[in-house]
DNA sequence: ACCTGAACACCGTTCAAGT
DNA sequence: ACCTGAACACCGTTCAAGT
């Protein structure tokens, strides 16, 4: 019962990976609007002032959180799958640890569209479809592709899943494909799109080709 | 010379269209950052309090313009293309008219990310892939997938174009792949994929079969 | 190494009241 | 129909100073 959610265990001081972990409970528990410097600096009882000690600015922290929210996807073990098998495992690996924090898929795409980190998601993405034999240059952009549709996806499903929970539901209509299905198998069916192109692209034929 | 951009032609009373007009001239010579209600006020030579007369908030104004911007898009004439050269200019219409503003596909993509408005772009795609002869559903999933990957493609073509102007580039790398071969090319590849997939689906083979 | 205190320059939104 | 004036309840960030 020691050192719990609220009850600060009286006067510690904080490293960075503290204010990450504080931010990730805001974000999870309140929402991404929620999660201020101000509020953060709150429950951590400790001045505003002092989260700029740790972080140069809130941009930065965010960018932090992001990293700490894809860095827990661990795509399941694909074993004899062949390389299509491997890349989907990897986006539904990111998409579960998007899914895993409120707003998450928002978090990571905004400090994507801000130049700062999440590399690490379309890494991964690409060196598992290198392994159908695409050059360097076609893999990186094919795994582009796949990133913007599993982060657009994820945050359509987890808007979705906010709005249903404040009971804007029964509007009449709500005829939204994408849940009427369940969102795991419109995600399902965006990969594979990408995936059975991917695989009708002659692997001899670099993108390079294409674009000149 | 009467009614410039600055220079207000005495004391006139604004319209909801006013208000968007100004709205979207900020947006494209200052960036989303900046369009703020009060700057916006300020602009039209009115207190901001003066804007929630026609909106009921900001966000309900953000959605308006998210529909001016994908209103602009109109595709090119396909003539006796297939179904496949249709939904192609259709994303290439909207990629157009998200580029023709500033922070375009922010704007729409978190507009979209709030459950208003924006459903248009993804009719239009629905429409056209339905002249493939797939059934409501599946059209209506794979046109979720197109627009999700089109607005993180411009998404992220903007961020690249802002950041080169601002000087940010020549840090050593910058080694990113979809400007490296041209954000056009990059776009047509992620579409090329999508549709291929979408085209070794047997027509006949609906979603609904999959997802149950 | 980590934080306080105080300030600066902003935000979105509400609401009674004016014309 | 459209706007003012004034207020409320916030923001992110800086910086000298403290321990």
């Amino acid at each position: 019962m020691t050192n719990s959610d609220e009850v600060e265990t009286k006067y510690t001081r904080h490293s960075r990976a503290d204010v990450v972990a504080g931010a990730l409970a805001i974000l999870d528990e309140h929402g991404l609007p929620d999660l201020t410097m101000r509020r953060l600096a709150a429950t951590l009882d400790v001045q505003p002032s002092a989260l700029y000690w740790h972080f140069a600015n809130k941009q930065t922290l965010l960018a932090s959180i992001a990293d700490q929210i894809v860095s827990r996807a661990v795509p399941r073990e694909v074993g004899d799958a062949d390389w299509s098998g491997a890349v989907r495992a990897e986006a539904e690996a990111l998409r579960d640890a998007l899914l895993a924090f409120r707003d998450g898929a928002e978090v990571v795409s905004s400090t994507l569209a801000l130049g700062l980190g999440a590399g690490e998601p379309q890494s991964r993405l690409a060196t598992a479809i290198r392994g159908g034999g695409f050059d360097q240059q076609t893999s990186e952009v094919a795994a582009a592709a796949l990133l913007h549709f599993v982060l657009g996806h994820v945050s359509h499903e987890q808007q979705r899943l906010q709005a249903d929970s404040l009971g804007v539901v029964a509007e009449g209509h709500s005829a939204d494909p994408v849940t009427a299905i369940g969102g795991r198998a419109a995600f399902d069916f965006g990969i594979t799109l990408l995936l059975t192109g991917l695989e009708s692209q002659a692997p001899a034929r670099s993108l390079g080709d294409a674009a000149r």
